[in-house]
DNA sequence: GTCTATACATGGATAGAC
DNA sequence: GTCTATCCATGTATAGAC
């Protein structure tokens, strides 16, 4: 009798995901070098050598892990087009649907806070900067937009979009300092509204406010 | 002859504080489970004992030179106090502060969001909320201020509050993130002109923008 | 106060049976 | 594919001489 071949043999398959599921919630709760392979594989009731079967080592099942969370937000970010609505209108429609999914993957927001404005802490390379600038050029390139169509002030695109980015990044980040306070849309619309207003006014009539 | 008491053997005070300075920038490159005392003593010139010696752990040798350091911040945040000037001046002025310091700091900096947003790698606990949140306090306190001097429309503080906020942090982070780029004192005025402006601005004559 | 040498724990990773 | 048992490097920390 012929053995099974092994693509019929799956029905661990489980182990793999809760392996994966384990290594996504401590390298984010605990950061990549604090983390231990024992931690892992006792969250995902395995040992050991089942990670290095189907992950080939402690780097290898952070960058698949982690890097598969993270395409998530590359393809949301990737997927945006300019169209033809008022600038702001966009704006504020692109930042929320990335503000929503930072929303419901706190966890990921944290580590990617930490490897992008902190020490690496011996993680391997991801590219997070990649969607990181990409989101920044989206939004610099609807500031123009809006300059062009004399929605917003001429003269400042940078500290519009310093502005607009900053709105963003600060709701968000008190989401990670201050989760009990629950910042939510509501804060993102207030703030972005407040800034809106400073980009619609006819800028530079003062000297220096 | 008596021996020299321990109080006059300080020559060595010069091998502490190599540890100390040693110990900062490794912690705030690297973070703190990703650094080694066997680094931190290679880079100070000395061998693992003499860390020992002076600081009494890894935890230690942390907590005494990060939490040093930390104090400059606490005392220029701790130093703010409200004047009779307008409000953007004083904002801008109190913002501008913390950003210079920043900019002299940005080891620090990265440290402390790593801390701040970031999973806490195993560092002992350093109570770096406190200075953020007093900093927070102190902007928002200027902005009720603002808005009682009727320099600033009524009606949404939080909003305001969050949008200098965001100003002043993106400015900062975008140095973690493109030191190359150079931001600095300009750009934050620019992204600060654009809020101030808004906070002006007759509010909320608009549904939602 | 600073060294050499070393103890002791923990970490990542693997051999080999089932 | 998953286990038990183990290897070996590295990490923190210390004993004891100078």
């Amino acid at each position: 009798m012929e053995p099974i071949p092994a693509e019929h043999t799956v029905p661990d398959a489980a182990a793999r995901q809760r392996l994966a599921k384990a290594a996504v919630s401590l390298f984010t709760q605990k950061g990549y070098a604090a983390t231990t392979v024992r931690e892992i594989v006792e969250a995902a009731g395995v040992t050991k050598p089942a990670l290095y079967y189907h992950f080939k080592s402690k780097e290898g099942i952070y960058l698949e892990t982690l890097g598969e969370a993270m395409q998530e937000f590359e393809s949301l970010v990737e997927a945006f087009a300019p169209g033809d609505e008022p600038a702001d209108v966009q704006l504020r429609r692109f930042v929320s649907a990335v503000h929503d999914l930072t929303l419901k993957r706190l966890d990921l927001l944290r580590l990617v806070h930490s490897i992008l404005y902190g020490p690496p802490q011996g993680a391997p390379f991801i590219d997070f900067h990649a969607v990181h600038d990409r989101m920044i050029e989206s939004i610099r390139s609807l500031v123009r937009f809006g300059v062009e169509r004399r929605e917003f002030s001429a003269g400042d695109e940078n500290g519009m979009t310093l502005a607009v980015l900053g709105a963003f990044n600060i709701v968000c980040e008190m989401q990670l300092v201050h989760p009990e306070k629950g910042l939510g849309r509501e804060d993102l619309d207030s703030a972005l509204s407040v800034v809106f207003r400073g980009m619609k006014a006819a800028g530079h009539e003062q000297g220096r406010s």
